[in-house]
DNA sequence: CCTGCTACCTGATGGC
DNA sequence: TGCCATCAGGTAGCAG
């Protein structure tokens, strides 16, 4: 479950459940769930520390311990689940019992990861990651900057997490549309008017996406809960061939990078 | 450094 | 029914 708003929920719900808590056990029913690392690895890193903070960097969830943390990425379809009871049922491929109930880790499709660091910046993909786009530093200065310094095409450029951390396909191309820019565009030829309102619109999606995946919150139960508050929202994401919400033309769907971006081809230029 | 491509996995869906 | 192709929220690693 996927990309900045969807994390940040997780985070802020997560919360009031694990911190403070200890880490009594940690099983691994499923090993790739770690890779690369390994059960041992995990589970030394873990057992008997106190989880302190939850944060969430780009799509990261990290929990801090008294020493280390867990970083956890959730990838296409990695979902955290709660076991109040303690008692696992259904697929959980990381388990971390805690001294009250137990977080569940689960990805059918074993793309997601938790890992044990002693620092959470010992993980590049965070190191490395570009700016906080709800955080005071992603100014529309700072856009135009990051787009005047790159000739690729706007939507691949905002799924780059070393620009700006955390948009992922579904927002990318929601922001697009809400800035009525065309997918394709040389990010270099944007000009500072529009940069502006690419800034306007990717913080306006991002906050009302929050929103959605807040109301109703996380239930840590029904991994598809995020998409379903989403859905009235969104603009064009997976509405290939249905009419654009704001001058009826047909919906778009186009490969960029592998993967598929949806525009209004009038609308958005 | 920048850019583009592939691998990594599983399950759902639709055409034939 | 069954089989095959295609699609899905993401990133790391590698080649040029």
């Amino acid at each position: 479950m996927p990309e900045l708003p969807e994390v940040e929920s997780i985070a802020r719900t997560l919360r009031p459940l694990v911190c403070g808590r200890r880490i009594v056990r940690v099983d691994v029913p499923h090993r790739i769930g770690v890779k690369p690392q390994t059960r041992a690895w995990v589970a030394r890193g873990a057992t008997g520390r106190t989880i302190r903070r939850v944060e969430r960097r780009g799509k990261y969830l990290v929990l801090h311990l008294d020493r280390g943390c867990l970083v956890l990425h959730f990838r296409l379809d990695g979902h955290l689940r709660w076991f109040p009871s303690g008692r696992l049922e259904g697929h959980v491929d990381v388990a971390l019992h805690l001294s009250r109930g137990t977080l569940g880790f689960a990805d059918r499709r074993h793309f997601g990861r938790v890992h044990w660091h002693a620092q959470r910046d010992a993980v590049a993909g965070i190191r490395t990651l570009g700016a906080e786009p709800l955080g005071p530093a992603f100014t529309p200065q700072r856009l135009g900057d990051l787009l005047r310094r790159s000739r690729r095409p706007l939507k691949l450029l905002l799924l780059d997490q070393t620009r700006v951390a955390g948009l992922g396909n579904i927002y990318a191309s929601e922001s697009l549309w809400h800035a009525r820019l065309d997918p394709r565009r040389a990010s270099d030829r944007v000009t500072l008017a529009e940069a502006g309102r690419l800034h306007k619109a990717i913080v306006r999606v991002l906050r009302r996406a929050l929103q959605c995946c807040l109301d109703p919150a996380p239930d840590f139960t029904d991994p598809e809960w995020w998409f379903e508050g989403l859905e009235p929202m969104l603009r064009v994401y997976g509405r290939e061939g249905l009419a654009c919400r704001r001058c009826r033309q047909a919906i778009r769907r186009i490969e960029q990078g592998g993967r598929s971006s949806y525009f209004c081809p009038r609308c958005q230029k």
